[in-house]
DNA sequence: CAGCGGATGTGCT
DNA sequence: GCACATCCGCTGG
């Protein structure tokens, strides 16, 4: 297989399907965004998370359609970017079928075009230590990629600002999962879902 | 290294 | 008015 042939577009149907089958497939994809001037920085997702419908009191959408969630409830394969603590964008992929509200947080990638830019921009907001400190998290990896709420609701299958493309199949032997981060707010039943995935020994996932 | 407090804007109760 | 799908820098061991 050549390079070329790996790493594509992905079909609209694969975002329409189920949350933690599209979580898994996400990893090893290519996350790609064009800044204004052309410059185009690229990144392996390695670390995500699944936020699944009404009943799962982690997600955003357990209280129903809000202004803010609108883009859970909207179509498959479009982007959905919120603000957190009033500080830190974060990137997430809407899946499943247009009405039901669900989501896969993008929580780290790693590098793979533009990684020197990627460093420019973070060194902005902190000190960068050592390279997984670039894009080791949802809100580093957002800053490291210049994304922001403008992004918001941006098909990612047929963008150009920022886009999907298939990469390389990660084998099932190096994929990992545990309770997702950051959500006790939530019921321990939902706290306990292991519904974090992650390529399993790569550097750029997230502590 | 671990632990902790501050930053800082917005959505929802 | 409080909580928040986080990160940074400082403190003490």
């Amino acid at each position: 297989m050549s390079e070329i042939d790996t790493n594509r577009r992905f079909e609209r149907a694969f975002f329409a399907g189920d949350a933690l089958k599209i979580a898994r497939g996400l990893l090893g994809a290519r996350l790609v965004r064009e800044l204004p001037g052309g410059v185009q920085l690229a990144a392996k997702i390695v670390e995500v998370e699944a936020y699944i419908g009404q009943d799962d009191t982690a997600c955003h959408a357990r209280n129903g359609r809000t202004d803010r969630n609108a883009p859970m409830f909207g179509p498959p394969g479009h982007a959905y970017v919120y603000l957190i603590y009033g500080l830190y964008w974060l990137l997430n992929v809407v899946t499943g079928p247009e009405g039901f509200p669900a989501a896969i947080l993008i929580r780290a990638v790693e590098p793979i075009e533009g990684k020197e830019r990627m460093r420019t921009h973070r060194e902005k907001r902190g000190r960068v230590r050592a390279d997984r400190d670039i894009t080791a998290g949802p809100g580093r990896l957002t800053q490291a990629l210049a994304i922001d709420g403008d992004l918001n609701t941006t098909d990612l299958v047929t963008g150009s600002a920022l886009r999907l493309e298939k990469g390389a199949p990660i084998p099932e032997g190096q994929i990992a999962r545990g309770p997702r981060i950051g959500i006790g707010y939530a019921t321990e039943a939902d706290q306990a879902r292991p519904w974090r995935l992650w390529i399993a020994e790569n550097a750029y996932v997230s502590k």
